[in-house]
DNA sequence: GCTCGCTGTGAATACGTATGCCCTGCGCTG
DNA sequence: CAGCGCAGGGCATACGTATTCACAGCGAGC
């Protein structure tokens, strides 16, 4: 926009010979005005490269045509570094706003910090999606102020314990742990290590942790509390808690990482103690990072479909702004068999 | 926010005892509002969850109060997959924003798209942020358009080929390819291949090509134009060179990929071929991507450092937004060795 | 030939905030 | 005791668009 001269649709009215509402009549396609008058205003406006102003355009129209993604992570890591599965999203959330007409705000908090709000009181977007691993009873206390505010927002979880509270789009993380579970039985494993949070704190965890149980309850295996080591999602948090289950001395001969990047960590962990993967250890992780196929050996995981799933919580959330009703999505989980296994 | 009930900065004054403009006043700290009143509304406004409305506000200030960053490419992959090393910028992106009192609109385009000037013609954004590699043909148009309109942008590119448009942050990509030119010699490596445009349509990899030359020259080697092969940033373009590479049939014994995606279909083509990294060919990337550190073996590469760049990135659009002058930067690139090499 | 109704357009206004200007009252000075 | 200055705050207005309402003109039907 050059800075001095900002044109207005006034400016197009005058050199159309016609008044300013007509303009912003013709340019939203309102039937009312004649297709003559429509066609010579939008010349007009393209040769003078008018574009409708957003802040006026909100401001009259009371919508910011505008959704809002929240990245958010507890505690922030001190590089930045957004948790790449959901990052692998951002792809397809961006595609799908464009598809819709909509912009995204974009921001990166700590869940505990007090964002939440920010974007819909102060009308700079109509919706929310909310994206991050964290501890749910953090996040409840802000997701119950979003409901009683009002607020429209999806956000991805575990659908499980969407304590009624929004809308709720994820995969189904026991179906998928239960497919893990099947998997390193089928590969001849009898001892399954957990590395992962698997309190109500995080129900997707949990929920891969029940999975596995169900698989290896199935095949008439006990589990063995004393092969769970809590972890939260990250490649450090997976390093240390599988040095801390090599410590404990307890034989296994495959580990389940509840997330990707526990997987990476616990790779690294079991190439320092000398354990060789797949041989001693199968090594499975969940997610499907970009990273995963890439590990030495590649891992074995879930993949989440984070491409549909970008465009599902997208689509939920213009439809919520719509005033339609909507409802919770379970997307499936699928094991990609890799060479950690 | 309530749907229903919108608060406004009447309701407080209201509440107050005041007008709306001492409202106003009153929460963006003017001193010529006593400090006893201003306690007294933002009490109040704190009570009602009062946030300016940002549309209203932008209108009247002429300014967003938000930058945009758009990620570009041509052309577009069909999995909406960013290139990751420009997504790692991101995070810094974001919290430099978020340093600056600035929200960040998000976007992914193809470069030869018309979306360049929406963004600042529409006052969505009070500056640009572009981030992509991209065939400098095309993207010169636009971004001529942008310096023709006074659009507040900065990019990050080539500061040897910024050709005057605008404020440009990189790296050092010739003396990058020149470290890793003087590292191979180091390594004993005589015939280096490399894999990457070279034309000015991407002045980044001709830079880190004409780097790898100075090196070479320095050691007394020649540059042998039948070991160049073209290839854009992708992990199919980097694997199908290899091939290409390898079907010549001109001896290697090493490969300089002008990016790290070019790296990784490289790895997989020379493990196809039955080429062992790094006995049989020693391979060097560009960038530092997160994957760069998991591949079989790692990759040794060039490191950006896209933390500080997404800062300076930012800090440099805001300066320029305050009407300061600004300078192009050019950044370290630092060679990273690990077992490719 | 007059009215009815429809089509196309203009006039007025509201959205919520920020700011230029003016006004009031108080304390201080001479 | 009068006049001056300044602190504190109100009044009016502008930002650019979208919408409601009113209205003009024209063709059709009797």
């Amino acid at each position: 926009m050059a800075l001095s001269d900002k044109v207005t649709s006034f400016d197009i009215a005058a050199l159309a010979g016609v008044s300013q509402p007509t303009v912003s009549r013709a340019l939203r396609g309102d039937k009312t005005v004649s297709a003559a008058t429509r066609l010579r205003i939008e010349a007009i406006a393209r040769q003078l490269n008018y574009k409708v102003d957003r802040a006026a355009s909100s401001l009259r129209k009371g919508e910011a045509r505008t959704l809002a993604l929240l990245f958010f992570e507890d505690p922030l890591p001190d590089d930045s570094h957004i948790n790449p599965f959901f990052l692998s999203m951002l792809g397809s959330i961006l595609k799908t706003c464009a598809l819709r007409g909509y912009d995204l705000l974009t921001s990166f908090q700590q869940l505990s910090a007090d964002w939440h709000v920010d974007y819909a009181d102060s009308r700079k977007a109509d919706g929310l999606i909310l994206l991050g691993y964290g501890d749910w009873q953090l996040y409840r206390a802000r997701v119950e102020q979003l409901v009683g505010q009002k607020t429209r927002f999806v956000r991805y979880g575990s659908v499980a314990a969407s304590g009624g509270l929004g809308t709720v789009i994820g995969c189904d993380n026991r179906a998928g742990g239960a497919a893990v579970g099947r998997h390193l039985i089928e590969r001849g494993r009898r001892r399954v290590a957990f590395l992962g949070e698997a309190s109500d704190h995080y129900p997707e965890f949990r929920d891969r942790y029940r999975g596995l149980g169900d698989a290896l309850r199935d095949a008439g295996l006990a589990v063995d509390p004393g092969l769970h080591v809590d972890a939260l999602s990250s490649e450090l948090a997976g390093y240390e808690a599988t040095q801390r289950l090599i410590a404990r001395g307890i034989g296994f001969d495959s580990l389940f990482a509840a997330s990707d990047l526990i997987a990476l960590g616990a790779l690294r962990a079991l190439d320092e103690a000398g354990l060789v993967v797949p041989r001693a250890v199968a090594v499975v992780g969940f997610d499907d990072i970009p990273a995963a196929s890439l590990t030495r050996p590649p891992l074995t995981t879930v993949a989440q479909d984070y491409g549909r799933a970008g465009a599902v919580l997208v689509d939920t959330l213009v439809r919520q702004i719509a005033g339609e009703p909507t409802d919770h999505l379970t997307l499936p989980a699928t094991l990609v068999v890799r060479a950690s296994t």
